[in-house]
DNA sequence: CTGTTAGCGCTTTCAG
DNA sequence: CTGAAAGCGCTAACAG
């Protein structure tokens, strides 16, 4: 059916051995020669068969993913997002994204191992570590090539190449940036005990600290925009003059505090998800494309790990929540 | 390095061919020998290379499907649900899905006809069809497999096998259930011209029209929840006894407008994202694992289309949006 | 620089 | 029911 190398071959009046040359390893055959055969391989619209290749060269180029199951949303966009500019960076490295599914980690270890062992994918990204992670040390003692995102949150597991987001710098960077408009930076983050949460109150402590004032205007709620509303109402009334969250949702729940009060603070968001820039209030990106690079860089070497640093995304200010006729006014053809 | 057929051959004291037969065809091989072969197999841990096979059979028995961008949120979420869908029903069926990325409708037909040619994916999966989609066409031309997430909005376009959600079907459910509580529907949409939005929209109109009651409290604005606000405290003041919305951005809208003006009347987004979930009202659900499974189903055979019925998600009101002291009630470890 | 030979691991003939 | 032979399409080795 498809264009074979023998048709090529044929064509150009070459060997098939030439014509691989002059696909694999352009710059040791003839230029003249390299011009036929590339003219042939035009023409008949040739392709290589991967499936020869690979068995021949027994490299599969391929990444294995894990699609989690994420009915929460924010996390499910984050992956949809990460799985993205892996796949696309991927492709500039000739390498293809096999994705797959697992109800947990000891299925998403079989999975692994099986599609290795078939030789379908060589390589393998884990999502979502937490601490202890069993896939962590099965993969390391399998010897099968991955790399975490996420951090090892604690020290027992196997030496990995990891890549993480520094969320404290996220934080601290937004911190700043709000210090600007007023003293009174209040947080608004998850109980202590989640590694990620605690890392994100760290860069706003430090900030604070930083410039000399008290880190006192804390809450802790669940990721939950009701919870967070009731908290955020709390800090306006002690007198918080902007708000970083740990997430988008909280920060969803703290823009709903602003609109009953009539408040207009800053608030900041971390994810830079579609609500934040629906609502129009600032957010930090976690810089997945850099997360992405970095992964790839990582999967074949020495153990190794990255710390990304997330940008804020800037945004005017909450556009929702105000009153409805100021939000009336933007109404007309402006959606952008 | 990984054990290979002759391997388990020679273990079980047999020919390769015997063991090929032992796991492709197991009921055409002796009883006995079969457990002798399959023993042998446990024993070394076999599972047969996969590119080999592919090669010999010629037949990838992968799907291919496109990761798009999607900054915008909620259109990620979704696919991304129907990404996990197709992945976990494939692998039941013994098919794998790779991904890949395309900046738009060309690249993705050229990154195809790639997949298609090198065999890496001999089966496609199209999302985020639209008016006159060139992609349809040049597949059909090119014979190569696909299924269409997402009807043919005009006549003109190839005949080809699709999927899409019945998203009247949808509206005209929820408008039902919210006639239970006043007759007063609202209908807060986009600007006609929109496929899936007409349809929504129809639906809503239908199923007024079967109650006998007129079909006046309808809005359209783009699908952004500041102008859904203020378009949702229009359809209040006009005395809407509930809500029935063409997305979970509108009904985000249509919450902050309760919100403000300390209303409490039912509110029903489309989609079911998360953020339905988190502020708890009803949402239509696209159903999209009855999606994945038609698709599945059609992707070979003859042309045919499949309409899936979205279920309503029922909630019992939107938490947020009321005063903050009862909010702060559901505080506690309620969260789920 | 080009051609020949061999074989990756599997399955499809076709004989026994 | 089992075994032997052939070849899917490609590339690593070597010889010319």
């Amino acid at each position: 059916m498809s264009a074979t190398l023998a048709d090529v071959a044929a064509k150009a009046g070459v060997s098939r051995q030439t014509v691989s040359n002059a696909i694999n390893t352009p710059r040791i055959v003839h230029p003249a020669t390299l011009q036929r055969v590339m003219a042939a391989v035009d023409e008949l619209g040739y392709a290589p068969n991967l499936h020869a290749r690979r068995l021949r060269t027994s490299s599969a180029r391929t990444i294995g993913i894990r699609l989690e199951r994420h009915d929460d949303g924010i996390h499910g966009v984050l992956l949809d997002r990460f799985l993205h500019a892996v796949t696309e960076q991927a492709a500039g490295l000739d390498r293809h994204v096999l994705v797959f599914t697992a109800d947990d980690a000891d299925a998403e270890v079989a999975q692994i191992r099986s599609l290795s062992q078939r030789s379908l994918a060589d390589a393998f990204v884990l999502t979502s570590t937490d601490h202890r992670d069993r896939r962590i040390d099965a993969l390391a003692e399998a010897g099968i090539p991955f790399v975490a995102f996420g951090r090892p949150w604690d020290d027992g597991s196997a030496p990995h190449s990891w890549v993480d987001v520094d969320g404290r710098a996220g934080t601290r960077e937004a911190t700043d940036a709000c210090l600007a408009t007023g003293e009174r930076v209040a947080f608004l983050g998850w109980p202590d005990g989640s590694g990620a949460g605690d890392e994100r109150r760290g860069g706003w402590r430090d900030a604070m600290a930083d410039a000399g004032l008290p880190a006192d205007l804390d809450r802790a709620v669940e990721d939950d925009p009701a919870q967070a509303q009731a908290a955020a109402a709390e800090l306006l009334a002690a007198g918080a003059t902007s708000i970083v969250c740990a997430s988008d949702t909280l920060a969803l729940g703290a823009i709903g505090a602003l609109s009953r009060a009539d408040a207009s603070v800053p608030v900041v968001g971390f994810d830079d998800t579609g609500v934040a820039a629906g609502l129009g209030f600032s957010s930090i990106d976690q810089n997945l494309g850099a997360v992405a690079a970095a992964v790839l860089e990582l999967l074949h070497g020495e153990p190794a790990h990255r710390l990304v640093t997330p940008r804020l995304h800037r945004r005017a200010n909450p556009r929702w929540g105000l009153p409805a006729q100021q939000s009336a006014a933007a109404d007309g053809k402006d959606a952008s």
